[in-house]
DNA sequence: CATGAATGAGGCTTCATTCAT
DNA sequence: TATGAATGAAGCCTCATTCAT
């Protein structure tokens, strides 16, 4: 379960054509030798680097998720008020059309597919926690600096990521170029949320 | 194309049959096989009342659309100010536990798959236009009695559903019985959102 | 095994239309149901008629030998001469544009399954046989009467039904209205083969 | 579509078996179950080097008629007068009593095919024109040395195909052993066809 | 390491046939 | 007599997975 750089190398270039693919087709519309195409490898070669199919798309999701908690935190922690780490947050998931619309229509394969599989509701759990840690303690700042008004930290992110999220569901069935209004939306309705 | 009142009662035994799996095992998970299993039928009974699987699912799409889509304008109707309006949307959404732990497991696969078929998708937005048209309404009406702050009516609708879905899928991997919370939230998040 | 007229009446349909779609589409690519459509009943009502989808088949072909070897007979009756009744002979088999077409096609379908089912082939060497018969005591009066050079009558036979059946094989992969060229061009061949 | 050796041995593989199966059952009562078996591989691994089970028959079918017309230009470009040539293509046809058999029953089955199949119909079209240029310069070169009456080539090659094909049809009703009498008879009715 | 030929379980679908009405 | 709902066997095809090279 260790694995050499190469070989991480390899497993990181089948997670991102992967990705790509389950974007355009949904995870269960895609087949391996789909993806060994499009990757340039041979279909045995993916089953080399991974035990399975699940294992692949399990691999895919753990990684997608820790880089937008990795990118939350970074973007967050270089803001200093609480209004400019809420913008932070919002900023983080409305990255820009193209990298949100694959990421939602991926993102919402992932939580239709959580519903009935063990292994990757785990991953959401994980998930959900920390959106409960980095957003409650932004909005546990805004309250203690008076700027929030006093609602459980705890709710407060819920909303949060319950709003983003909504929102960016939903913009997906919209224009594309909406995008702005939507990200504009999203911190309108946690400003509305959270003023005094 | 049309059906008497023996199949329709029995396209419903099956449509319904399916929900059931379908928010237990998914979308892509279950065969004609469980189906019949599950509905206690043979497997060609049901290609018998459905001209296939996808038409067996797209019946079950347009059924849950078309009954929620019902179920909201019959209570907003019968709701006075704009304020118990936006409750009684609220209300028609959040139904209780089990209804709507079925129900959103099977939307976030309809969603999920609504962005690789188009069969599917023109479902996706007639039903988001059914929402425009019933809460910009809504919000419509408070802004002209001057309850609600003056939004754009499209926005507002959207903002509802999108605030609606988001929360509802945040609390399926939420305990069940937070249920009421959520319901609660979702009100006073349009609450703040609309409020003057 | 005995019908009444209502019932034979009700098979002749069933034939019929049966005959008509094997031409067109092929007996191994026409389902019941298709026979049941076109020809106004219901799925069960051919199997009340007929013990099964194959005795359907056989009954036709029956019928179509039957027919055509009655008319033959008939036709060749009816002239003097043996040069008028290789003529009758001829005339028989190719009958019109639009019958030829259909019949031959029924035909080929009959001569390729009877290489692989008992059943139908007894109908193949009855029908055969019929045509030894027949044919064979035209040659033998052209040889007896000094117009036909002295070949086996039995051979003269096969050489008849071969010709003419080649030809309208073949024909059937030709443009229609070459169906007179083809229908000369068996007299021609027959002519010079029996001529002295 | 370009294949390696080994493929196209093994393609050629499941062409012979499918080839001899058709021979014995017929077209549309075989499998790919059957075929698996018979050649003793799976039957996945049928469809791994055929796109679908029609392309298997139709590459039985391309190769059928590729290489009787291959034997026939090899065998009549091998004589000399035209007489020997007539001789040569009736050779090239009639084989031996077990290869003529199985072809003829797969070519009825072809025939009967091609009927209903813009597919296989192309090939008819094909090797039909294929006869005609064969054997028209076999009619042609014949009249020009004065040793066959001035018919249209044309015509005479499909009198030659009809003939050829009408009797080993024909023959396939008959006894095996009378083979040696339908050759001689094709001879023969050709020979009184082109003779002055 | 990498390939891709080969497998076979499993899914969808067709359709002849049965049978209650 | 006639219907057509219901069945289930059987076929085609897909595709994750294995394994010899």
């Amino acid at each position: 379960m260790t694995f050499t750089d190469k070989e991480l190398e390899k497993r990181k270039h089948l997670v991102k054509t992967t990705y790509k693919l389950v974007a355009d087709y949904g995870f269960s519309n895609i087949t391996l030798q789909d993806v060994a195409e499009k990757a340039g490898v041979s279909k045995g070669s993916i089953l080399y680097y991974f035990e399975n199919k699940d294992e692949l798309f399990v691999t895919l999701l753990e990684r997608m998720v820790n880089n937008i908690e990795r990118q939350i935190r970074v973007n967050v922690s270089r803001s200093n008020t609480p209004q400019e780490k809420l913008q932070a947050f919002i900023n983080s998931t409305f990255v820009g059309i193209k990298e949100n619309r694959d990421f939602y229509k991926v993102y919402l394969d992932f939580l239709s597919q959580s519903n009935h599989n063990d292994g990757l509701k785990k991953f959401n759990v994980y998930w959900y926690e920390q959106c409960v840690l980095v957003f409650g303690q932004i909005a546990k700042e805004g309250i203690e600096k008076g700027v929030f008004r006093n609602v459980a930290p705890e709710a407060a992110a819920i909303v949060a990521r319950s709003v983003v999220d909504g929102l960016c569901i939903r913009w997906l069935f919209d224009e594309p170029d909406r995008f702005e209004f939507y990200k504009e939306t999203a911190l309108q309705v946690m400003t509305c949320y959270l003023s005094k």
